[in-house]
DNA sequence: ATAATCGAAAATTTTGAAATTTTTGCCTTT
DNA sequence: AAAGGCAAAAATTTCAAAATTTTCGATTAT
């Protein structure tokens, strides 16, 4: 039998982030064992190390769970990212040389293209695999000169279990959602290539804030679906 | 046969910060097996759970290293705990009340009645367990009140890397040594309790800042004993 | 002499069943 | 009727052996 555990981690992680299993669901080797043609222990392993990232609940004795998803845990998820995104940019501003600006450049182009034809169209369904990938690359590519592989894999982390979060909540992708978010992302190029440290860091932090839901903001509070559910 | 598994875990942990293991060094379930009178597979899963920390590194297929020591990630280490501590002690400060304050001036009290004794006493190896834990528990609780589980989380495990980074390198706790730790642990306590923010932010990095060692600093580089090994 | 290839040995991963622990439903007791 | 306890069932963890992959040394070809 070949190894096909990192198809396995692979298959889980997406379900995990596509909301393929409600968040607070159990996740049982014994059941997914079928799905796989693996032992259970198998299974094990794979959940044990997406434990690590963040994106399974682990207890000893107690078995593994799909990440709970509630407003509390949304903010603090997204109050971290936001913290790590201002600095690893910040740091990168200042170690990063020109092949830096122009990766990020290229992925900025490539970002804004995705999201003008989602705008133009007004369908998200047919390029959200795209536009998830462009968005995550260009993120990432923002802190990837900070000398900090720390940083960096702390950041990867937090931004896959962002993304977990943000599926299972709803979003109105109304008209002009994606104008905004374009408008957003240039502003942080911008910034970046002005080398404007606090500039950089408002315009993260303004880009990210709508994620954070306070209690009394009542508008917001109708976005989350599945709120609460696994708590 | 009873479960074990929690004193495995424990113990392991214990010898990594520690330096049982020299930085670097494989870990091989077979090989620890015999130790702990389990099987193979046990210890594994207990290795799977400390790489979740950081404090042991693991690759599929290739199994498990004792994490490596050298001086950029002991830089890179320090560098995010000091921005995660001055963070989350300034979210502390503005959420924390008056029991917070009241549980870090206790913690503090407690570490400076260590501090001095051993400053006294000239005798670093009978305290260094009590100490070590005083100072920890000193600067976990300084970032108790953020209402951030991740990130306190996350410093937790930075904590327990940073230590087991310290270990492995030769410090000089030479005379006055902890007459200067005292003082900046007092300068820390008297900003938060100030509500000063910004001094708060360099007491922190001044505190700190003596673990990050640039290239150019040539005093500094003999700090490192085993620099390099398990790179 | 250097590089590439093959094969044996070592190490890691997977397996399926046994042992342990937790959970659940039912019965007894107050 | 509610609370507590017991036993059966379900789920998790552990085990030791088998299968797979990697590593390392030696041989061969360039």
């Amino acid at each position: 039998m070949k190894t096909e555990t990192p198809d396995i981690y692979d298959d889980l992680q997406r379900k995990l982030m596509d909301a393929v299993f409600p968040p607070g669901e159990k996740l049982k080797p014994a059941d997914l064992q079928g799905e796989y043609g693996c032992s259970p222990n198998t299974i094990r392993d794979v959940l044990l190390r997406l434990s690590r990232v963040g994106l399974v609940e682990f207890e000893a004795q107690r078995g593994f769970r799909a990440k709970a998803v509630n407003i509390q845990v949304c903010n603090d998820i997204t109050r971290f990212r936001i913290l790590l995104e201002q600095e690893g940019t910040v740091w990168s501003m200042r170690k990063g040389g020109v092949a830096w600006e122009a990766k990020l450049s290229a992925a900025h182009y490539a970002l804004v293209h995705i999201e003008r034809q989602i705008e133009r169209e007004g369908d998200m369904q047919g390029h959200a695999g795209l536009w998830s990938d462009a968005e995550k690359s260009f993120h990432q590519i923002l802190i990837s000169a900070c000398d900090s592989p720390i940083l960096q894999e702390t950041h990867q982390n937090i931004y896959l279990q962002f993304r977990q979060q943000a599926v299972n909540m709803d979003r109105d992708f109304s008209e002009g959602y994606f104008a905004m978010i374009i408008a957003e992302h240039q502003v942080i190029l911008d910034a970046v290539l002005d080398r404007d440290e606090e500039s950089c860091r408002q315009a993260i932090h303004d880009h990210l804030k709508r994620n954070i839901v306070e209690p009394d903001n009542e508008v917001s509070e109708t976005k989350l679906r599945r709120q609460e559910i696994g708590a």
